[in-house]
DNA sequence: AAGGCAAGACGATACGTATCGGCTTGCCCG
DNA sequence: CGGGCAAGCCGATACGTATCGTCTTGCCTT
C-alpha cells in the first residue's frame, strides 16, 4: 500500500511549470486540443514527458492550471480598477453597466487568441464531469459571483424586481451570450449583448 | 483525377446501418465518447471496420447519424399530436405553453439515457466548426424554429412586445437551460424552467 | 547524496488502410 | 427463361503509424 509516492513539490522546477504553461497554450490555439499532444507540449517547452506525467494528471489539466496562471497573471498586471474583471461598474444606470460588462464579453468571446483553449477547456468539461467542476469553480462561479453582487445593489436601489433571485437573473444575461457562442448559432455582437440587456431587463411581455 | 470512388449507396446495407447506430449509442452512453472506438462499436455491431469507415469520415459522424435516425423514429411513433417535438402548443397562455414546453426539455436533458451521447456530440460541435455547424443546423435549429412561430403568434396576439425579435427572445427562455445542463452550474429543475419563463416575460426591472 | 530533470526506449492501444474470401445482386448469353 | 458471371458490399483481419503513459538512464541542481 501507500505506493503512491508524491513528487516533493518544494523541489519542482518552477522555470519548466512555466515552459510547460506557455508551451500547452501555444500549441492548443495553433493545432486545436485534438492536435496537441503531450510529447509536443513537452517538446516545444524543451521538456522530458515524465516532467508532465509526474504533475499533471491529464492534457486538460495541464491547460486547466496554464489557464489560470494567465487569469491571475493578466489580473495582476491590470491593477486594481482594471477594465472588465475586477467587478461590475455601479452607476447607477443598471442597463448602461450590464449593457458594459457583457460587450466586453462578446470581446473576450469574440478575440481569436483565447477562442482555441477556451473552446478546448470547456468542451472538455462538458464531457468530463469532475473537469468541468473544477472549471466552473475556479473559473465561472468567480465571475458569475460578481454579477450576483451588482444585482443585488440594484435590487436595493429599488431597480430590480425584489422577488428575484440574483443568481437566475444573472443566467438570463449571460447564458445567451455563452449560447450563441458555444454552438455558434449565430454571430455574437455589440448589438446582441444590447438586445439582451433590454429584453431581459423590460420583459418580454407587451404592456399598455 | 476523380480516383475517389463513392461506394454505391444503392447496394449498401441497411441492417449494418442499424447495428452501427445501436451500437455507438450503447457504447456511447456506457463508456462515454473517449473511450468508444470505432473497433469497439464494429465489434459490438456485428459489423467490419471498413463498413464503417467506408460509409462515415469520422466517429462523430456516426453518432451524429445514430442520433437523427433515433430522433427521427421516435418523432414517427411519437405521432402528430406528441409531447413536446411537434410544434409548441397554442392555447392562449403563453406562459403556460412555454412552461410546459421548458418542463419537457428539462426532462429530456435530465434523462440518463440520452445524456451521454448529446454531450459527446455537443462537446465535439463546440470544439469542430464543420461538426457543429451540422448539429445546429439538423438538430439545433429546427427545435427553435418552433419556438419562433410560437412566439410570433404570441406577438400578433398582443402578449409579446412588437419590438422584440423573436428569435432573440427564444434565447432568453432556452439559453439559460442550455447554460446550467453544459456546465453543470446549478442543478436544472421544473422550478428553474418556470422561473425562467416568469423572469424573461416579467422582466427584471422592478416595477410600480 | 537525494531527487527532480531532459531524453528517449518501450509496450499497449487505437487509428485508418489494404486485402481476403464469402455472399448478394443484376445482367448477359445461351 | 435460366444458369453463370462480373461487380461490389460484407465481415474479418493483417498491417504500419501515431499517441499514449510508463520506465530507464545519466545529468545536474539543491
Amino acid at each position: 500500500m501507500a505506493s503512491t509516492k508524491e513528487p516533493d513539490s518544494s523541489r519542482r522546477s518552477d522555470r519548466s511549470r512555466r515552459a510547460i504553461h506557455d508551451a500547452a497554450l501555444a500549441l492548443v490555439g495553433e493545432r486545436g486540443y485534438r492536435r496537441t499532444t503531450i510529447e509536443a507540449i513537452a517538446a516545444r517547452a524543451g521538456v522530458g514527458k515524465q516532467t508532465i506525467y509526474r504533475w499533471w494528471p491529464s492534457k486538460a489539466a495541464v491547460l486547466m492550471e496554464a489557464f489560470l496562471d494567465l487569469a491571475a497573471r493578466s489580473a495582476e498586471e491590470a491593477g486594481p480598477q482594471a477594465g472588465g474583471e475586477h467587478g461590475i461598474p455601479d452607476t447607477g444606470d443598471l442597463a448602461a453597466d450590464l449593457k458594459r460588462v457583457l460587450r466586453a464579453t462578446v470581446d473576450e468571446l469574440n478575440d481569436p487568441a483565447l477562442e482555441g483553449p477556451t473552446r478546448a477547456l470547456t468542451a472538455e468539461g462538458v464531457v468530463d464531469a469532475k473537469l468541468g467542476a473544477e472549471f466552473v469553480e475556479k473559473l465561472l462561479d468567480p465571475q458569475l459571483a460578481l454579477y450576483v453582487t451588482r444585482l443585488r445593489a440594484a435590487q436595493e436601489a429599488g431597480q430590480l424586481r425584489a422577488d428575484a433571485d440574483p443568481r437566475i437573473a444573472l443566467e438570463l444575461l449571460v447564458a445567451p451570450l455563452t449560447h450563441r457562442w458555444l454552438l455558434r448559432t449565430l454571430p455574437l455582437t455589440h448589438a446582441y449583448a444590447d438586445a439582451i440587456v433590454d429584453l431581459a431587463l423590460g420583459g418580454l411581455t407587451s404592456r399598455p
